[in-house]
RNA sequence: GCGCCAAUAGCUCAGCUGGAUAGAGCAACUGCCUUCUAAGCAGUAGGCCAGGGGUUCGAGUCCCUUUUGGCGCGCCA
């Protein structure tokens, strides 16, 4: 919460104590202790700024009608030197309370003084966190999934961030393993057929069958000629994997650069399995007596950790799982000193969630410091028709594809509306648009009405200035205090989405906030009015542009001064 | 079969740790620009919160159950 927010309530939490202990020595309530009781926002606006409930859950542990301890308290509620200047009994027993004008005041000064730190809190206490999102698999282009899992993850991370968190944002690269055999057998596959024929060479059956495969390997071939078409399949495979995935890995930088996502760090799979992390991690639980052999493989005892069943840790043919490698990842994260880890996954991987989280405490740390954020997946429309996503047809809309045709701004707007457990459809006719349908619009251009402003009363020499309390005191419209109240929630918010990781709460907010500008816009005017409330409005004005920017910038969507 | 997630207006979705009369945007209909950008605002209409039980002062929210969707249950990642 802002500072005066945070201070208004636990000013009135203290009010409101200090009555029932009055209350208690006056005799009006019995000497129980007072149950802990909540203070929050009321949906209806005539219902107050805040409201407790503290006479209804006391019903039971006082032996009273919630209407008469309501009664009790207020007879002895003052509400001296708080934020607030009034408050009535409504309802089976709420104490409602109101904001008083300085409040409103406030609010508009601090937002002044903070400026682009408005909203920007300390209450992750500078604490360690890393999001590790996207992640895709670098045999391939990314997809649509890959696109809501990148405005979803650097979102989160941002959000994280302006809560006091100390952020890193992280991109695992599984450049290793099963699928690097395979990605080499389509590669092999391409360039053979390349030189041989179509009908001469086989492609694999669980080949990836993307256009991709056969660029690459029309690159490779373009620069090292038939040399390989003799050579030994082995070597002839590492030389097309050794060309074509730093060349995939580069496409996804690039990629995810034009969304706006950079990385602190693109973490390479190979390098555990080099440096022998995922063997000490396999050898860690190999001596706690948590593995054993069976049929050739190495196990490991998930059973005894809850799960339906046990992993293979080590394959038959000696290599290591994804889920060895993925284990050793997540520890060398726990052991670079994060108090904290995320993780943004596709739905389709919650089966793995409990596995990872006991397979952490089965290596000695703890799994509760990881959290993982199942993303549902998106489901692509055309017409109104699903379009099947998948690297192995080829026919799958990439993330390139989408940048290419949606603007940066609607597609990160748009990813980050929903939260992240609901299934989202994403309609590529309708994405496409780039008129009033799109909110990310509706945002901007609330932007631009108030730089407008500015620039209307800059010409006739008028400059925004700081108001007194006083000045700021004659905003009592119900549009600028709804407004004002508004802009008073952001840290709160920003905080509440920092707690649920839910990023898309605050394009939510901003929306809102869009909608109380452009209804104070409508009835309230700036230009003609008399000198003190024009200053005033245009002050209300510069706050409000100031959080819709602080917004859009820390969702990096741009912020224009005219539309 | 077992498990995870979901089900709220015609459509897409909000509804924060249980709170007061369930909200918004599209779509439909009606108004509002000689005055700071109409990419806007105001209004009308639209609901058995999937069904049924339970918990309590109070349930869209928590528990059980049924139904219907999405996904998972590989020596894939």
């Amino acid at each position: 919460m802002s500072k005066l927010v945070q201070q208004a309530t636990e000013e009135l939490r203290a009010a409101i104590l200090e009555a029932a202990g009055r209350a208690v020595a006056a005799g009006s309530l019995p000497a129980e202790p007072m149950p802990a009781f909540t203070l929050e926002v009321p949906a209806d606006r005539a219902h107050g700024d805040w409201a407790a409930n503290a006479a209804l859950v006391s019903a039971k542990a006082f032996r009273m009608a919630p209407r008469k301890i309501a009664e009790a308290l207020s007879a002895q509620l003052s509400l001296d030197g708080t934020c607030f200047d009034r408050f009535e009994i409504a309802g089976p027993g709420f104490l409602n309370f109101f904001y008083s004008p300085r409040f409103y005041a406030g609010v508009l000064r601090e937002i002044r003084e903070r400026g682009a730190d408005y909203g920007r809190s300390g209450y992750g206490r500078g604490k360690r966190v890393m999001v590790e999102f996207v992640s895709a698999n670098p045999t391939g282009p990314m997809h649509m999934g890959n696109a809501r899992g990148g405005a979803l993850g650097d979102c989160l991370a941002a959000v994280l961030d302006a809560a006091g968190y100390d952020v890193w944002r992280e991109f695992y690269v599984n450049d290793a393993g099963n699928q690097i055999e395979k990605f080499a057998a389509s590669l092999e596959a391409r360039y053979l057929q390349l030189h041989l024929g179509e009908d001469a060479v086989e492609f694999p059956e669980d080949g990836y069958r993307g256009d991709d495969i056969r660029e690459r390997a029309a690159e490779f071939s373009a620069e090292a000629g038939a040399r390989y078409v003799e050579a030994p399949a082995e070597e002839r495979r590492r030389a097309l994997v050794a060309f074509a995935l730093p060349r995939n890995i580069a496409k996804m930088k690039a990629d995810l650069e034009k969304y706006r996502i950079t990385y602190d760090r693109w973490f390479l799979e190979s390098t555990l399995h080099e440096d022998g992390e995922v063997a000490e991690t396999v050898q860690i639980l190999k001596d706690k007596g948590l593995t054993y052999e069976k049929e050739g493989a190495l196990w490991y005892r998930a059973t005894d950790f809850g799960a339906e069943k046990d992993e293979v840790l080590v394959r038959q043919n000696g290599n290591p799982t994804y889920f060895a490698a993925d284990i050793a990842y997540h520890r060398n994260k726990f052991q670079r000193g994060f108090d904290r880890c995320i993780d943004v996954w596709g739905a389709d991987h919650h089966g793995h969630v409990a596995r990872m989280k006991n397979a952490m405490d089965a290596v000695g740390l703890d799994g509760n410091k990881l959290d993982i954020v199942l993303m549902q997946l998106v489901r692509l429309l055309q017409d109104g028709e699903p379009v099947r996503m998948s690297k192995r047809t080829g026919k799958a809309i990439q993330l390139a594809d989408l940048l290419d045709e949606v603007p940066v701004d609607a597609a990160r707007f748009l990813f980050n509306m929903r939260e992240s457990g609901s299934q989202m459809d994403f309609d590529l006719g309708l994405a496409v648009r780039q008129d009033a349908q799109n909110p990310v619009y509706y945002v901007q251009y609330a932007h631009a009405r108030i730089c407008s402003i500015l620039k209307a009363l800059a010409t006739e020499g008028v400059q925004p200035r700081a108001c007194t309390e006083e000045e700021l005191m004659l905003l009592r419209a119900p549009e600028e205090m709804e407004l004002i109240r508004h802009l008073s929630a952001y840290t709160g918010e920003i905080v509440g989405a920092a707690k649920d990781y839910d990023p898309a709460r605050i394009t939510r907010y901003v929306i809102t906030l869009a909608t109380l500008f452009h209804k104070f816009y409508t009835a309230c005017r700036v230009k003609g009015e008399e000198e003190p409330l024009a200053a005033a409005r245009l002050e209300l004005c510069l706050a409000a542009a100031t959080v819709i920017r602080n917004v859009l910038t820390m969702f990096k969507i741009t912020v224009p001064e005219s539309m």
